[in-house]
DNA sequence: CGCTACTATGTAACTAGTTACGTATTTAAT
DNA sequence: ATTAAATACGTAACTAGTTACATAGTAGCG
């Protein structure tokens, strides 16, 4: 079995570049075929000055989505063979004209009936199979333009780390991690305030008991992440103590947390969850975001750090 | 619009190299990303080596279809990282077996995670699209194999050009025509036998009027080949006097001339064709071949250059 | 045994691009 | 008018491979 087809998907990559160059391989056989003097390789930039009478290295370079240094080099060959010329542009002395010679447009109709005959061959080529490999590549070309290959890698890395994750219930058997993960996570950026003092030591008399919630999040077993539903009265309950240990970010982690936490509010019958935290937190604001929050203005905070408030309607 | 939709289906090469760069570009962040100090291009023979225990050099480069040259140098690149060790093999000092060393062997969970994640996201790509590209690729790659893009341009070429070509029957005015085309036909290979002569200077006599045909190629209003179909019985022809202007070979000028006179036969009632070559003409022989002739033994030839004797049955 | 042909490998040089960098020129902002 | 930023270009150095070549070892054959 061939190796490429054994390792699967993951070398679809190296698999395409194959098929590249089994392709491009047969293009220098075909010049000479046709007898065009004419290196396969300065086949766009020649195409493109077939079409446009004279252009600029970087004009050229964008149409065909080389870079200009390439364009560059192969204008500088193609000069040495006699194809083209340059000059400088009358009206922008950095710009460098460049025009085909007429031994250069002498070769354009040869090119034009040989592109016809491979035109031919490529579509001859692809109807012989039942599937669209042309349509199948500008579809993946544009599947990823709305999302980049890398980040199709990590949404399905994240995926499968939040599987790992499990959200529990606080107990008083976490009470240590509770405060522990809440005083470090607060040291990274601020200074520890009275208020998260009260919280921290005390959250069963400061947000259990008056009817609030905590959750605790699992990875692999090991305590990873907390965060506090507090009840503000009946119909809003607050978002606050989310903390999640460094080395367990970027799994999705703080989204679960957030999530649960929604889920119980409504549960819960609320209205509206509410939280307070600083614009200066980028990965924070943005998950808050991702999770429905929106930017309101309103009540004073007893955090010196707060310089935002955000709210959710449950209803 | 983009530049290789504008000009087509002859860029697919380039396009499918695009794509290939796009996707293999973000190889190095994804390693990055899982923490895994591989260089994108070592991972086949890093792959080969964690199913293997050891292989050589020229063995890993046929596996994953690389050169040799390439593995060595990667293998070399990969030794000075500490992930592998070479050592020459017991019966064949010629061979250089490299193997993972436990620094290489702890790498392959993390690298099997990332492959896993790698393969669903592909997965996930492709099945976001319509149009199947990976067994497109394979359709094409297989469709390759047996007919490499090559011929297929040629077998385009040959048809456009065979289209440019108009076999009529002969008259009079094509006499010099007929006589040269054969001349030099002749003198390329062999001398002209007294037996030529007599049929080249009297096709009227000695072929037409004893009931056969001349047929003459045109190629953009140029005569560039001629054939003669001799009768030799009420259901026997001859095949003879095929020649065609060097310039104008490889348009399957041939074929349309031997094509046209089996035709022309068969609606004369004809039982077969017969006709006398030189195994040494291998180009003529592969087109009798073509045209359904199959070697015969018999009859001796009033030429000395004929050492085979074909015969197509149309009965 | 010695010769020839083949195999396995390493090294060097090449290819088709790229990125990085330096220079000249233009444009925009004080 | 000056100065900073941006643009256009060329050159150099790098990348991931390739082909070509040299070398050492093996195998077969007379």
């Amino acid at each position: 079995m061939d190796f490429y087809s054994q390792i699967g998907k993951v070398a679809l990559g190296s698999r395409l570049r194959r098929l590249s160059d089994r392709l491009t391989e047969d293009a220098t056989k075909i010049y000479t075929l046709y007898n065009v003097a004419l290196d396969p390789k300065w086949f766009p930039v020649f195409y493109v000055l077939s079409q446009k009478e004279s252009a600029a290295i970087t004009e050229i370079a964008q149409i065909i989505g080389h870079s200009h240094a390439s364009v560059s080099q192969i204008v500088k060959e193609m000069g040495k063979r006699g194809l083209t010329t340059t000059e400088k542009h009358s009206q922008d002395a950095r710009i460098n004209l460049v025009k085909l010679t007429e031994a250069g447009r002498q070769l354009i109709p040869r090119l034009d009936q040989q592109c016809a005959d491979v035109d031919q061959a490529v579509a001859g080529l692809l109807s012989d199979a039942q599937n669209d490999l042309y349509n199948a590549i500008a579809e993946v070309e544009f599947l990823l333009t709305s999302k980049s290959f890398f980040d199709r890698v990590q949404a399905v890395r994240k995926a499968r780390e939040q599987q790992a994750v499990e959200i529990i219930d606080y107990s008083p058997e976490f009470h240590d991690d509770f405060k522990h993960l809440n005083y470090e996570w607060i040291a990274e950026h601020f200074d520890v305030e009275d208020a998260d003092r009260q919280y921290l030591e005390h959250p069963d008399k400061k947000i259990l008991k008056p009817g609030g919630h905590i959750f605790m999040a699992l990875y692999n077993t090991e305590v990873v992440g907390t965060c506090a539903l507090a009840k503000m009265d009946d119909t809003t309950y607050e978002l606050a103590k989310m903390a999640v240990k460094k080395s367990a970010r970027g799994k999705g982690i703080g989204q679960l947390l957030g999530q649960a936490a929604i889920n119980k509010a409504r549960e819960l019958g609320a209205e509206r969850v509410y939280l307070e935290s600083n614009t200066g937190l980028a990965p924070a604001i943005n998950l808050y975001q991702k999770l429905g929050f929106q930017k309101v203005v309103g009540k004073p905070s007893p955090y010196e750090r707060c310089n935002i408030q955000m709210e959710l309607k449950l209803v």
